[in-house]
DNA sequence: CGACGTAGTGCAAGCTCCTTGCAATAGCAG
DNA sequence: CTGCTATTGCAAGGAGCTTGCACTACGTCG
């Protein structure tokens, strides 16, 4: 899953890459734009863009969070950058990375886990077969309740092992619950 | 699926049964909650607060936001009501009625199908063997294009044919695109 | 049937997530 | 190094929803 050899018109390898292709569009890499990018290439997962604004950890370095923003859109627009809204709360950033993925997450400890979109192609056809819609769960994912909060439904909370997903971390940076239902 | 005839716990009977329920349940029937309850039960699908407060087309009757919001909230505690969120836009609110339901929206058109949730066990028990999560489509419901879109992804729209949701209907009233994506 | 206590209302303000407007700054081409 | 202008930061605005608070009107009880 990482470094797939094959080289599709938005890879990049690295920040710096990611940087070339953003100056090989035609715009300027300010300090914001690579704020923003090492943010993404840091984190571990997704991160909200607020997380990202805040400066985390070490680097004292923050950014304005509209110009969080603006480069976000425009890193998507490059094809760089992808979002997921979990739920409630803010939407949450990523480095496109390996190829588009498609999401499940859970709504009791915001665990996401990220898939290709091929390990989900038998649920997205048994979907289109029966109801006639084409699921997409790269920018809206599954929502329900990971293997340990399903079986910890009353039960107290029991190490959770996963092993499907290309990454699984739970509670992405500024995610979190909130108080809504 | 209109008028099934076990009744369960929740179980009411048009809008002055809700009342009923509302009134045993040690709760005052207000001007609101009738209003409430009555656009409800008028609408034909998932509607928004707001466009409940705004009073919709004949009824001068408006009531304020806030009171909406309190009133759907206590319905919602008190079994009568439930909302989905789609993608973007605020919730959409409507009667639990005929039991508890799941959803597939269109992000293109706004069309949602409500389901039995048995009709989705297959895709759940899919989706949970595969990956181990139990993901329920109540509250998030699965997002993508429907047939209709789908079809007419680069070609000009269709009459759209829809036969396997208990109701199908576009642009939920206080739903439609937003800008952002 | 009329008074009274309090649940519920409307208004204003606040909160979160995000967008827009605009003057000042800083990439980067020349 | 100069200059053009894309980007930035700040302030303000907007959508969706919640909270605080004084006032209103349900519905009970005399």
């Amino acid at each position: 899953m990482t470094g797939s050899p094959e080289r599709d018109p938005e890879a990049f390898e690295g920040i710096d890459g990611a940087l070339a292709l953003v100056r090989a569009s035609g715009h300027r890499v300010s300090t914001a734009c690579r704020v923003v990018l090492g943010a993404l290439f840091s984190a571990e997962g997704p991160v909200s863009a607020q997380f990202i604004a805040d400066g985390q950890r070490g680097r004292a370095l923050t950014v304005d969070l509209t110009s969080v923003y603006r480069n976000l859109e425009r890193l998507e627009e490059l094809g760089i950058v992808r979002h997921v809204h979990l739920g409630h709360g803010p939407g949450l950033y990523m480095l496109v990375g390996s190829g588009e993925k498609e999401f499940l997450a859970c709504e009791r400890c915001g665990q996401v886990t990220a898939l290709d979109p091929a390990q989900l192609e038998p649920v997205r056809s048994q979907i289109e077969k029966r109801f006639g819609y084409r699921a997409r769960f790269g920018h809206f994912p599954i929502i329900g309740l990971c293997a340990a909060c399903a079986g910890a439904d009353a039960a107290p909370e029991r190490d959770q092992q996963h092993s499907h997903g290309d990454y699984v971390h739970a509670h992405a940076r500024g995610s979190g619950e909130r108080h809504r239902h």
